[in-house]
Formats: structure tokens, C-alpha cells, sequence
DNA sequence: CGATGGTTTGAGATATATCAAACCTCGTGG
DNA sequence: CCACGAGGTTTGATATATCTCAAACCATCG
């Protein structure tokens, strides 16, 4: 029995596409590895030598200029696929933001087997369009939005991407409530601002009843009606 | 003899990965298009109807707030796929900047043949993947650069991106003269700033003596090290 | 030549950054 | 069990980059 029959994300990841015998071959090249809050997997301008599948946790994709200032250009969930698959470098260092669990493969032989299946390339594509789609959205917030618009529109995006799939009853709705996997500085890096004002955003929020904060991490969305309204 | 045995890009854009029979396939399910400049081929929102090769000519994507503002999300050039298959939806508008020839398909009609043809999903992949690269490394300029170094780092990708492929002898040197296909105005729908802030960054980088402007589209730069420190 | 649309320049307003201090929260060790 | 310390967070006061509003400018085209 291979590490893949019990995959939590066998159904939802890239795998989906492959038959049993495939996943076979596939789990042959690939190993488990779990991370660690703050722990890299790779690091910006390094060679491509890895990808993966997330199979539990939050991590974030980044990068940064040569003086220290850094933008988080993406953020990825269970079932995502992680790395630059038919590249040389890769743009973006990719560090764990919570505990979390990855399927590792060599690029290489990930490259290879993937050119082999077809089905497997275009559940990959299918990926990578949706997540351009997601990317250039956020490129709207980076240049367009203003502070409060930023921190709104990012609290509704949470809600939405937190959500632990799995319970089919209800068809994904987004949480009420959620507990954070950034810091304030992470966030304020997601968003292109400083820590001080996603402070002030978030406090102005709890004060306008529109969220409550009962933990640094945690977030209800009171109103989420008027919480679209700020997003803009 | 079909439009492709002529093509401008037959060797570089995504139908490449195809050979004589599979291209006049392909040609049998697209026509030709031309557009002149501010002519949309799709719009924000609307049903993903189309995808298209660009031939000839340069088009921005764009999308904006309720509210009016705009952001251009990404530039393409000869050779680049437009559109979005295997989805419901398109994300942004994409426009002519210039008089531009494009090789439309039907969506439907695009994601079957693309369905029977692994190696142009392969091609669409590797772009797709490009694509996203550049966009994530926008990302970091939208987010955390000034003014200064947001139109620096525009001009050296434009002098990067607009040099006309084919001349073979040179190998793509980048353009030390160039005329932009943006006004001034989409130039600060790129930057996500004003375009009052565009023209004192340009005027600025005039002054110092680091780029010059022939004319209102034209720019000559004369000092790339110089630009490139601006860059950040 | 005058009208038009885009661009530049200027003066002032403002959102956000910066700098600095106070404040929690939580784990540690006395 | 409480005091302490450290890291992260919030709050405050001020600075500044960029925006906003407004006018002048300049090419282009009838």
C-alpha cells in the first residue's frame, strides 16, 4: 500500500488525474516531508531542483529586494502544487507559515513523468491558469486599493481560502470565524504596507463592529456584509 | 497553403509543439483578426467566448474597481496566448495598444483540440508558467517600490520586451531607443500610480540625465546602469 | 488658426510610512 | 505562583511620498 492511498488531498491535488498503477509510479519518485512554522523549502534565485504537492498546512511564496524589503507573491493550501516544474530557477523562496506536510518530488523526474502523462500536465495547467487568474486579481489590490480596502479585502479572501475541505455536507462555505496563519507583518507583506498601519486597519475594523478580534490570530467576521463594502 | 505557412510566429508561439497536419487542423478551427488601438477582443467579467494568438502588435489586460480605477495586470506581445481556456470566466479585458493581428479561436473549440494535442497543452504550460513568474515579480514593484523605482524598472522591461524577434544575428539585445505603446496615463496603470506622478518620475530621470525623450512616445535610455540603480 | 486631447508643472492636501514608546501575551525560571 | 523577559502588537506623534486639484503647455488636426 503506498503513502497515497491514504492522501488526504489524493482527490483534490494533481494526483487525481492518475489511475492506480500511475500513482504507484508517481509515489516512487516522491517523499513525504513535514515542516515546521518558519521553515524553508526553497529560497528565491536558487535553482529549480524541487516541487511538491501541499498536503497540510499554509505556505507562503516570496520574495524580496536587495535592501530587505519583501512582498508575499502567493500563498498556498492543501492540494496546491508547489515549485517551477520545466525551469531552471525558481522566482520565489516557499516557507511554511504552520506546520505542514508536503509530497517532495525532484524537479527532474517530476518533469520526466509528468511529459508522460498527459492528464497529469493538464490538471497541473488547469492549476497554474487558476492561479494566474488569482495572481493578476491581486495585482488590482497592490496597485489600486487603499489600506482599508487592502486589509478588508484580505480578511474575506481568509475566509475563504481556510476553509478545511473534506466536509462534503457543507458545500464550502466561507468561515465566520479563522484563525490566522500570519503574523501582522505577514500580512502586511501579503498586502504592500507597513505592520503599523494592518494594525490600525484591524483595530479600526473591530471598533466599526464590522470584525472582533479575541486573539492575536483570530478573526470573526461580524458583518461580513459591510466588510465587502470596505474590500471596495 | 494555410495563414500558418506564413505566420510571423509559427516557430515561437504555442503552435510550435504541432507539425504540418496538426497545424492545418488548427488553422481550420481559427481565423484572423485584426484590431487598432483601444479595440477590445474581450472584457472584464464577460464569458470566457475566445483565446487567441497575437501575431502582430501589443495589447494590454486590465481590470479596474466599481469605481473606475484600472489596473493593466499584464502586457502582451507577438507570440504570447491570450485568453483562458479550460474556464468560465475571463478575469480581465484585454485591448490593442497598438494596430495588432490575432489568431482567434473559439474557446470550445481551442480546449478540445488542445485536449487531443498533449504537446501544445505542453507549450501553453511552459508559457502559462512564464507568465506567472512575471507576474509574481510585478507583484514585488506594485507592493514595495517608489515611484522612482516603479517607472525605472518599467522602461528597462519595456527595452527588454519590445525588441522585434528575428533578427537572428543579434540575440535580443535589449532596445536603447524604443517608442512606448503606452500613454502616459496606461503607463500609470501599470505602476498603480497617478499619471501626474509618471510624468515628474520621467521628467526626473530626463533631468539626471539618464534617459531622454525624443518625443511623447519615445524614449532613449543613456544610461542603463544608471536605470538599473533607479530600478531598486 | 483655433480647438482638442494628452502632457507637464505647480501648490496644497492626505494617506501611509517612519520613529518611538507603551502594551499585551505567553513561556520561563526563580 | 508570581516576576520577569522577549516577541509581537498596538498606539501616538510626526514626516513624507504620492495624490488631488488646477492651470499652463504642447503637439496634432481640422
Amino acid at each position: 500500500m503506498s503513502a497515497c492511498d491514504t492522501c488526504l488531498v489524493r482527490n483534490r491535488a494533481i494526483c487525481s488525474s492518475l489511475d492506480n498503477e500511475e500513482i504507484k509510479a508517481l509515489n516512487a519518485i516522491g517523499r513525504r516531508r513535514n515542516l515546521t512554522p518558519g521553515e524553508s523549502l526553497m529560497w528565491e534565485g536558487e535553482d529549480s531542483v524541487l516541487v511538491a504537492n501541499v498536503i497540510e498546512g499554509v505556505l507562503k511564496l516570496s520574495t524580496g529586494t536587495e535592501d530587505g524589503r519583501e512582498q508575499i507573491v502567493g500563498v498556498v493550501y492543501p492540494s496546491d502544487f508547489i515549485g517551477r516544474p520545466f525551469g531552471s530557477t525558481s522566482g520565489h523562496g516557499v516557507t511554511a507559515l504552520t506546520d505542514a506536510r508536503v509530497c517532495v518530488f525532484s524537479r527532474k523526474d517530476f518533469d520526466a513523468f509528468a511529459r508522460e502523462h498527459p492528464s497529469l500536465e493538464h490538471k497541473l495547467l488547469q492549476r497554474t491558469l487558476a492561479e494566474l487568474d488569482r495572481t493578476r486579481k491581486w495585482m488590482l489590490l497592490l496597485g489600486r486599493k487603499s489600506a482599508g480596502e487592502k486589509v478588508a479585502s484580505f480578511l474575506l479572501e481568509m475566509s475563504e481560502r481556510l476553509v478545511q475541505p473534506g466536509c462534503i455536507d457543507a458545500p464550502d462555505l466561507p468561515l465566520r470565524r479563522f484563525a490566522l496563519p500570519f503574523s501582522r507583518q505577514q500580512v502586511a507583506d501579503v498586502l504592500g504596507l507597513t505592520i503599523e498601519t494592518v494594525s490600525r486597519q484591524f483595530t479600526r475594523l473591530k471598533a466599526d463592529g464590522i470584525i472582533d478580534l479575541p486573539s492575536r490570530r483570530e478573526v470573526v467576521i461580524l458583518d461580513r456584509a459591510g466588510l465587502a463594502a470596505e474590500a471596495g
